[in-house]
RNA sequence: GCUCACAUAGCUCAGACGGUAGAGCACAUCCUUGGUAAGGAUGAGGUCAUCGGUUCAAAUCCGAUUGUGAGCUCCA
């Protein structure tokens, strides 16, 4: 009998026999890595432990504690929960897909008569675990198309046979686990055993194949881990990612409201969040000017006309809002880039002049379908840190670098980390291939020139553009989309733009839309779920709050507070008759960064003890100290 | 927009079977002047989201609308 010649990643060989599985080599290692080896990586491609490797090459196994352990462990329990359901629920359901996802898995089901709802997750969890004690092999095996759906159509699986027909391929794999069947790539665990820590998350409704026109399924969301260490930590970063939910904390900080009088999707800024988006407001409005931008202003509504001229009447109608006066219609501004287009039509332009940044905090409206309505992370009206650069097209990659330095700095400042993507022409598109392909070029070289790892999106862009998305991550690790770089070679000649070359001839313009937040509204919601309600010194809308601990020191309290109030610091004072506990705790619950405790060893001294909200006190210190500390804290964006 | 669920006081929530509502916090008044996360008493607050239907009778049952939530699809 020949033997195989295994290559592990520790660069020794081993010499296994040649009907040899990757447990087998995992064996003859050591019986505690075999026990611990749930799949194996076989020539670059995962495989089963227990799948015949049948020929020599490179073997690395796959334990329990392995990254790549994690996504086989989901999919495995995703057959474990289908076959669950089919146990309970059997012909009344039909199974469809079920893979791993970023935090767990999810397997949609189709029935016409049973309706999932969580008081169902208790039964199909106890039977999980019944089915996984039973310890069953999970079996791979292989069939013929043919067979499978002959298999699959007897078993009234119609989800299943139509998946077979569209996979085009002659031998299809399927895994078994007791009665269950399924149709899989695989690999999976060797044994239903191995999966211990699992949780039923949320029942959704899902369309078969994520197309609105098909079947509407119901979708089992579920998660597993290795341990129910892990699986405890996660629920705990759930509930925690819970407790900083920003529309929760938008009402507890008094922030902001929605009105079912006023429309859906439409924000109401109470005094503070009014306070905290005016100040990063101001703060954008200094970072353009000291960039080389120029602050513009357009109208809320423009001619219908306009909007036939540039395109979105016929791309973007339908998320539109749409007003007549004196028999003349009008279109409420989605965008912000028509008056931009005018103001550079108002005269005309040099190559000497570009180029021109155009920046404006533009309020803008859009139709957002009601159900994609969430908090202020997606909203009807918004304002957008708007700038449209026009620019020859041999600066545009030292405009994009610009913008995409803007982005870093900004993101430095509020603590994000990021990451970038680039999104290619959609099927629904205007511009010629011509100046598709140069503009995505030029991002593309830009994202490439940064050293930032980025990743492609084919089919993703504008329908004006090619584009390079930022997605910020918060301090739990969530991905938002905030920032855009889009290329639009197509406005400036919808426009007639031109400037005048040094050849005295007409040329054309190439155009960049910006933001570098986005929407405020977007991303005033992530900052308060990035920081939980405790903003940052500089942007709080209350900085310090004045407690006095006994009418005795009201004046001497008030005093302070006028001073601070006098040398622009966000001061409130709170001279109620209540125990000093009970402001401090009040103050605390609304996140101001500095309390001024005001008893009478304060007044004694003419001083001010301040208490940081996590606890801390300084040392006392005179008031003007106090400004000039809060003041040094500001300028460094603390 | 679609699927499912939900809508009771400013907030968080109770209100089996249909018989017109209750708690805690917040708020107001009074007592208390208390040094680092809730002092006490009393009081005021709700056409039970809106409209319509069933019923002797609807917060409760049915329908529509509006809004909200979890997803899907789409997006800043």
């Amino acid at each position: 009998m020949s033997t195989l010649q295994i290559e592990l990643p520790d660069g020794s060989t081993k010499a296994v026999a040649e009907d040899a599985t990757a447990y087998d080599v995992a064996l003859s290692i050591g019986e505690g890595l075999a026990r611990q080896s749930i799949a194996a990586r076989f020539e670059g491609r995962l495989v089963d432990i227990n799948a015949a490797l049948e020929e020599s090459g490179k073997l690395e196994l796959i334990t329990q504690n392995s990254p790549e352990a994690l996504e086989i462990i989901r999919h495995s329990c995703a057959h474990l929960m289908a076959q669950a359901v089919k146990e309970i629920y059997g012909e009344d359901v039909q199974v469809t897909i079920g893979p791993a996802i970023e935090n767990g898995f999810y397997y949609d089901f189709y029935s016409d008569s049973k309706k999932f709802s969580p008081d169902d997750f208790e039964a199909i969890e106890k039977k999980m675990t019944e089915l996984a004690k039973a310890d069953l092999p999970i079996v791979r095996g292989e069939m013929s198309r043919a067979d499978a759906i002959e298999m699959f159509r007897e078993m009234g699986e119609a989800y299943k046979v139509e998946l077979i027909e569209d996979l085009g391929e002659e031998t299809v794999s399927v895994y078994r686990q007791g009665d269950f069947v399924d149709l899989c790539r695989g690999p999976h665990l060797p044994r239903t055993g191995l999966l211990k820590s699992f949780k039923l998350t949320s029942v959704a409704g899902a369309y078969w194949r994520g197309d609105e026109k098909n079947a509407m399924l119901q979708r089992l969301y579920a998660t597993a881990f290795q341990n129910n260490k892990d699986l405890k930590s996660y629920l705990h970063k759930l509930e925690e990612a819970r407790k900083r939910d920003h529309r929760k904390l938008g009402r507890e900080l008094d922030l902001f409201s929605f009105s079912e009088e006023a429309g859906a999707g439409l924000v109401i800024w109470h005094p503070k969040g009014a306070l905290l988006r005016t100040l990063i407001e101001d703060f954008e409005r200094k970072e353009h000017l000291r960039r080389g931008y120029d602050i513009v202003m357009g109208p809320q509504i423009l001619k219908t006309e306009l909007w036939k001229t540039s395109g979105h009447y016929d791309n973007y109608r339908e998320n539109m809002y749409f007003t007549e006066v004196d028999e003349q219609s009008y279109g409420i501004k989605p965008m912000n880039c028509l008056a931009h287009m005018l103001i550079y039509k108002s005269k005309i332009r040099s190559y000497r002049d570009l180029p021109q940044r155009y920046f404006e905090l533009g309020t803008v409206h859009r139709h957002e379908k009601s159900g994609v309505l969430h908090g202020l992370l997606r909203v009807r009206g918004f304002t957008q840190d708007d700038a449209h650069i026009l620019c020859r097209p041999d600066q545009i990659d030292a405009e994009v670098k610009g913008v995409m330095e803007f982005v870093q700095d900004v993101a430095g400042i509020f603590g994000f980390e990021y990451c970038m993507e680039l999104s290619t022409r959609p099927e629904k598109s205007i511009g010629s291939d011509a100046d598709w392909e140069q503009a995505t070029n030029a991002l593309h070289s830009a994202l490439t020139d940064s050293g930032h790892a980025f990743e492609i999106n084919e089919g993703d862009g504008a329908f004006y553009g090619p584009k390079i998305d930022v997605k910020l991550k918060d301090a739990l690790d969530r991905e938002w989309q905030c920032a855009t770089i889009q290329c639009d070679f197509t406005l400036p000649e919808r426009f007639d733009l031109t400037y005048v070359g040094a050849d005295g001839e007409k040329h054309r313009p190439v155009m960049l839309h910006r933001v570098i937040l986005g929407s405020i509204e977007r991303f005033v919601g992530v900052l308060i779920e990035h920081y939980a309600g405790s903003f940052p010194l500089w942007i709080s809308p209350v900085q310090v709050t004045v407690l006095n601990v006994t009418d005795n020191q009201a004046e001497y309290a008030q005093e302070v507070y006028r001073q601070l109030r006098a040398a622009g610091i966000r001061t409130e004072i709170d001279l109620r008759n209540e125990k000093l506990g009970y402001k401090i705790r009040e103050a605390q619950v609304g996140k101001i960064p500095y309390m001024l405790v005001i008893g009478d060893r304060e007044m004694e001294e003419t001083k001010v003890t301040p208490r940081f909200r996590d606890g801390k006190n300084l040392d006392a210190m005179t008031v003007l100290d106090f400004i000039s500390f809060i003041e040094d804290e500001v300028k460094q964006y603390k």
